[in-house]
DNA sequence: CAAAAGAATACTGTCTACATTCAACGTCGA
DNA sequence: TCGACGTTGAATGTAGACAGTATTCTTTTG
């Protein structure tokens, strides 16, 4: 059963656009009559996606004063990165037991594409590829809220990374290395050997968890 | 600067009593009109709270079907407890190298009302003593994201629990036991010790987490 | 008697409008 | 010239009303 989404909905997705975008920078106040009228809906329905949003941590709400892109300080952006290592880690600890019987085809598919891109040069091709590689392997966890938590923390990541760096400048190792980190990563899984499985996924984030300055933020 | 909470915030917390009391219980259907007349505000802020208490799961939304209040199968509890302890556990690394200047006062609190609650077979007390205990320690960790997401697991479970059981049929082992596990943690967090902190975090937990029935969820 | 269709009811989605509060700017005084 | 106070303007917080849609009950037909 399908049915049109509402305009809270649109309103969420349009404003978490126009940040990625760069239209909204960080630090910036949203007024809602301007954003209102911007979005060509009325303020009800906009609060309502703002309330959403200031939930999601892609901005913040102070009583009287308004919504306000957040702005990630260094602390913040290590903060991400080490939930998400977590997340990611006890995603292939639930994934693991699965394997067997696990359906590889969308995994694939994302690398496919990641290598697609990577061959055209294509950094932001590679960066969503990448984005979606990882989404979907925790979601092939079957965990509802580990998936709700983690694509939270990516949404938080993306759009600053998206607002404050060229994506050229964030593709350590450049974009071939990438991929066949994620190559390997993708036939450790398909092994379904556990200690092979985790020795992959530590190379593949070696460099990106842990210790990293907030200019030098990783898509990996 | 303190400024008055708004008729949102007021809602997020009256709505959320009203299902720990029970008079809001689970698959109930929210009726905006209703709800609102009851608490004697207006829709669009009580809409606007619905929405927050949808992000945090605590309610769910279907399309022009309105609001309900979430019921956790085993497999949520699962889930719950599941990323509980992921998150405690990170929340405990990332602690251990500030221990040396850590302030244990507000942990030592939480200990002491618990065992007072204990003493006078006061389930209730200790169910707040301990979930207090818990929320500390994760702070303790200074990590804002983290105890975020903690905090919000915690709160779908304290819901659940106060709703489904009684709090009596929770107590696994006896409140005394409880809270004799609960002071050896802290002890080995005032050592300092690793491997001794993730010894007493693991007796701790050792019931409680991984493939732990609905009906037994504990509240330790 | 049961099932399906239609009508009525009630709820959600949305909008317009009003009250309240905060922030910035200008003015007045020291 | 600098600081403080008051005023003005704009944005947020809230309320009420209307339109569209799902659900339920009733009625009618097979």
């Amino acid at each position: 059963m399908i049915s049109q989404p509402s305009l809270v909905d649109l309103a969420c997705e349009e404003i978490k656009r126009l940040i990625a975008n760069g239209d909204l920078g960080a630090d910036e106040r949203l007024f809602e009559p301007r954003l209102a009228a911007q979005l060509g809906i009325s303020r009800p329905p906009l609060r309502e996606a703002l309330r959403i949003l200031a939930a999601q941590h892609i901005i913040e709400q102070t009583p009287r004063r308004g919504y306000r892109v957040v702005s990630l300080s260094q602390n913040d952006v290590d903060e991400i990165y080490g939930l998400r290592y977590v997340l990611e880690k006890f995603a292939l600890d639930q994934l693991i037991p699965k394997l067997p019987d696990a359906d590889f085809h969308d995994l694939e598919e994302t690398v496919t594409r990641m290598w697609d891109a990577a061959r055209n040069d294509d950094a932001v091709g590679v960066f969503i590829a990448n984005r979606d590689f990882h989404l979907t392997l925790v979601a092939m966890a079957g965990h509802r809220r580990l998936q709700q938590a983690y694509s939270t923390l990516m949404d938080q990541m993306q759009l600053y990374m998206s607002r404050n760096l060229s994506i050229e400048a964030q593709t350590h190792g450049g974009l071939l290395e990438g991929c066949k980190r994620h190559e390997r990563l993708l036939e450790s899984l398909r092994s379904g050997d556990a200690a092979a499985i985790a020795e992959a996924f530590t190379a593949h984030g070696e460099r990106r968890y842990l210790p990293i300055s907030a200019a030098q933020a990783s898509i990996w």
